[in-house]
RNA sequence: GGGGCGGUGGCGGAAUUGGCAGACGCAGGGGACUUAAAAUCCCCCGGUUUAUCCGUGUGGGUUCGACUCCCACCCGCCCUACCA
């Protein structure tokens, strides 16, 4: 045994024997609880980050603080292995996607290793594996024949630069550009295959189920976007109905002009000769206007007049029908009813294009005169000009949070005009990618049958290996000779394969079921594995998937559900998200910057131990913050003396009589240790775990000094603090618990220890004493001491007396084991 | 514009949920050991006019007592955005 602290022979060599013995190795046992911990896996992109291990280590260590705790814990790892990245690296390189992806694989798992983590790599799940994509695709087919997969021709986002369509939410940002490479975003026609997942809007509005972060919980509510209002129906001169979507029918009568969206289906007909000519160039440029990136700054509406009028339902009022930009066809209905007097767009819009303005909502002691107006009125008032629903009281709120427009729409329902309505703002989820390196939607095309699935005993629907590696714009699979010639399921003559393949938020929808049985081939999971191990109990992972990922896999299970594959109401119960670890100049790490902190040089350097500590104890764990290397040292340091305390200074001595009262104190630290280290495991509070290990390693080597060594006392504080290290730092926990205390192997296998609750009661306290609320004094006194005693001995004390003598005492308030404030 | 999170020493961060502000660590200063350095160990470390002092972004409020609760505001980060 060496006496000094050595982490590079010590780590590999544990890395080992745990994996020869399968120690992480989850199976189903009935006699335990079951718990699922799930940490978010990893693209395949060559190189583990110092991201990775922050996001990783700590749920690794919370998942062996759960095992210690008695469950019987799940805790997998695979890989996210289709996507871009592989096909632009067979683009630039001349690589195969499937090669480039897989040495990353073997790569980054020896990586993921070294972090001696107890991952069950038993269960590992890679995504690109056909015995894994077969099942993606099957699942594509169980949500078609179930209604929740079709197909539509829709103007999409493109990517000129990727060469694909992009998902409503890999646009990013207000000039809207591709989330992977920045480029301007165009639109384009394409028939698309879509997922009904506004079927499932409200209820994934429920987080009832649910411990989420606020965060995550807002972002999702805000993404699927609910308004309540009335959907109302108007109609052009000719008889053609326009429906609107309002949030305030309340504001009806003050409707002086609509607004179709440019691209909406009734702008040519409605268009009269004589603005024909104005409304095509209006509308080529708004087509364009999407193309080109747009001024952040310019907000100006613009639009123009069709010629056509439209009739207000509520007043038989002839009113001008518009097109305009600012009116988007992807909410809504496409069409607006332009209530200037009360709405900041409609008002900017009429006074451009001197629109008439007619208030219908008044609050008390104003009057508005839409001639000079100079702002709309968005507030709370009376209805006026409103015909029988004047004097109707309009509140602050929505919908049925709010009676007057719950008034107003109950009229309209009668009226037949029209009637409540709710609308979001999420939109069908686009799963067509124009792309190889993904997994085939299953589908075949006949020209007599139209579209069929692949018959299941024929799945997987493979990639073909051979395809070229040209920035054509068109899949791969299209400009493939014969992949896409195929016979129809139905009525066997010729027909072609679907050339599109699946966003790879499909193939991570549903991971976290593949783990429960990687291997299985008759279903994509085994039945009695989903019915212990699901649902997730806690799901690690970083923020940036709180709108894609963590909506996409609540949709599935739910749509899974219903169709009779899932169950219960939700996939992943408890969520938390880390921070991010930034570059030691606070700016984001990225490659270009050339700022990124590789793990690997530091876990050579320092060891797997320290670095998992230093990435606890550095940094609030939700919050995350700039790396430092000068920082680590503390850790660093630390573990040397744990090893110093254990292997060195604990073995000698023994034979000095310890004062009882070290031993005591000596206990309680440790049980009042273990009650924190135990809270704050369970609160993702890493931080304060290591700080609670570091004071108690201090009390230790002072109790060291009094001579503990050799005592019940000192056993047992050895004993509890590797168990409490264990989940921190694995290697040297084992080391010292198996080699140097030569206890049984594996401390992983230990049970976490029971806090003693009379240990941790103190003989004596400090008694604070405030006069006015300020701080006096402090004095220890025995703990079971009376208020009356209390009071007494802070009166008398010497800190507070020079401000007691001459002055009255007003009150005096004693908090029971803690303080007395005297009022003077 | 809307939403979320946050603001505590030179730095990372604690604070039993309304009761000793600054735990633990980094950096810094001093000392011990050493021929010397590294490592290690010990001491100091919010400010100042050194005292009935000031101090948790700012200003108010509630309270015997506020980093913590309430109101108003300022700043930073993240998400989202012509949402009808």
């Amino acid at each position: 045994m060496t006496d000094e602290y050595r982490p590079q022979e010590i780590e590999p060599k544990w890395q080992k024997k745990w994996e020869e013995d399968g120690l992480y190795h989850a199976e189903i046992d009935p006699s335990k609880e079951k718990f699922y911990a799930l940490t978010m896996l990893p693209y395949p992109s060559g190189d583990l980050h110092i991201g990775h291990w922050y996001a990783m280590t700590p749920s690794d260590a919370r998942a062996r603080f759960k095992r210690m705790q008695g469950k019987n814990v799940l805790f997998p790892m695979g890989f996210d292995a289709f996507g871009l990245p592989a096909e632009n690296a067979a683009i630039q390189r001349n690589i195969h996607p499937k090669e480039w992806t897989y040495d990353n694989i073997e790569h980054m798992r020896k990586q993921l290793k070294s972090m001696g983590a107890m991952f069950d790599w038993d269960r590992e799940a890679i995504s690109c594996e056909p015995s894994y994509y077969r099942w993606t695709e099957w699942f594509f087919i169980q949500l078609y024949e179930h209604g929740l997969a079709y197909r539509k021709r829709a103007p999409v986002d493109w990517c000129p630069s990727c060469n694909t369509t992009l998902a409503r939410e890999q646009v990013v940002g207000e000039d809207r550009l591709c989330e992977r490479c920045d480029t301007p975003v165009i639109k384009k026609e394409l028939e698309q295959w879509f997922f009904r997942i506004t079927d499932y809007a409200e209820e994934l509005l429920d987080f009832s189920h649910l411990d989420w972060p606020t965060q995550v919980v807002a972002m999702q509510k805000n993404w699927i976007g609910r308004s309540e209002g009335a959907s109302v129906v108007f109609h052009t001169e000719e008889g053609d109905p326009m429906e609107v979507f309002t949030t305030r029918p309340d504001t009806l009568w003050g409707a002086t002009f609509m607004v179709l969206a440019p691209e909406h289906p009734l702008v040519d007909k409605v268009t009269t000769e004589e603005h024909r000519e104005e409304v095509e160039a209006y509308k080529k440029q708004a087509e364009r206007q999407t193309q080109i990136e747009r001024a952040a700054a310019d907000k100006e509406k613009t639009g123009v007049f069709t010629g056509g009028y439209a009739i207000n339902p509520v007043n038989e009022k002839r009113i001008p029908v518009w097109t305009a930009d600012y009116v988007m066809m992807g909410y809504g209905t496409g069409a607006i009813m332009g209530v200037p007097a009360h709405d900041e767009r409609d008002f900017n819009f009429a006074r451009r294009y001197d629109l008439e303005v007619i208030p219908v909502i008044q609050p008390e002691g104003e009057e508005f005169d839409g001639e000079t107006m100079e702002e709309p009125y968005i507030g709370p008032g009376l209805m006026i000009n409103s015909g029988p629903l004047t004097g109707t009281l309009i509140t602050e709120g929505e919908g049925h949070d709010n009676p007057g427009i719950m008034a107003v729409i109950e009229w309209l329902d009668e009226k037949g005009i029209g009637e409540k309505g709710v609308s979001y703002k999420i939109q069908d989820w686009l799963i067509s990618r124009q792309r190889y390196w993904g997994a085939p939607i299953p589908m075949v095309y006949c020209q007599k049958c139209g579209w069929n699935p692949v018959p299941e005993d024929e799945l997987p629907v493979l990639l073909p290996e051979d395809v070229k590696w040209l920035p054509t714009g068109e899949s791969p699979l299209k400009l493939h000779p014969n992949w896409k010639k195929t016979t129809c399921p139905e009525c066997g003559g010729p027909a072609e394969r679907e050339t599109d393949t699946m966003d790879t938020f499909m193939c991570s929808s549903w991971y976290h079921l593949r783990y429960l049985s990687p291997g299985y081939e008759k279903a994509p999971f085994k039945q009695e594995e989903y019915d212990y191990w699901m649902p997730v109990d806690t799901y690690t992972g970083g923020v940036e998937h709180a709108t894609m990922h963590l909506i996409y896999t609540r949709f599935f299970h739910k749509a899974l559900r219903d169709i009779g594959i899932t169950k219960g109401p939700e996939p992943m119960l408890q969520l938390r998200n880390q921070g991010q670890i930034l570059a030691p100049d606070r700016q984001r790490m990225s490659k270009s910057r050339g700022n990124v902190v590789p793990p690997d040089p530091l876990v050579e350097e320092y060891g797997a131990d320290a670095v998992r500590c230093y990435l606890m104890f550095g940094y609030r764990w939700s919050e995350g913050g700039p790396w430092s290397e000068e920082n680590i040292q503390g850790v660093v340091r630390w573990l040397h003396r744990v090893w110093d305390t254990f292997v060195n200074k604990a073995r000698e001595g023994g034979d000095v009589d310890c004062p009882e009262k070290v031993c005591r104190d000596l206990r309680r630290k440790v049980h009042v240790t273990l009650q924190q280290v135990s809270e704050d495991y369970q609160r993702f509070e890493f931080n304060t775990v290591i700080s609670a290990l570091m004071e108690l390693l201090n009390e230790m080597n002072d109790a060291v000094q009094e001579g503990v060594v050799g005592t019940a006392a000192w056993s047992e504080v050895e004993d509890y603090y590797l168990r409490m290290l264990a989940p921190a730092a694995p290697h040297i926990a084992e080391e010292l618990w198996t080699g140097v205390l030569g206890k049984p192997y594996s401390i992983h296998e230990q049970p976490w220890p029971e806090v003693d609750e009379e240990a941790t009661q103190k003989e004596t306290f400090t008694l604070i004493v405030q006069v006015n609320g300020k701080l006096r004094d402090r004095i220890q006194v025995p703990v079971g001491i009376s208020d009356q005693e209390a009071k007494e001995i802070a009166l008398e004390s010497e800190g507070a007396a020079p401000y007691v003598e001459d002055a009255e005492v007003r009150k005096v308030i004693v908090v029971p084991g803690r303080l007395v404030n005297i009022v003077v």
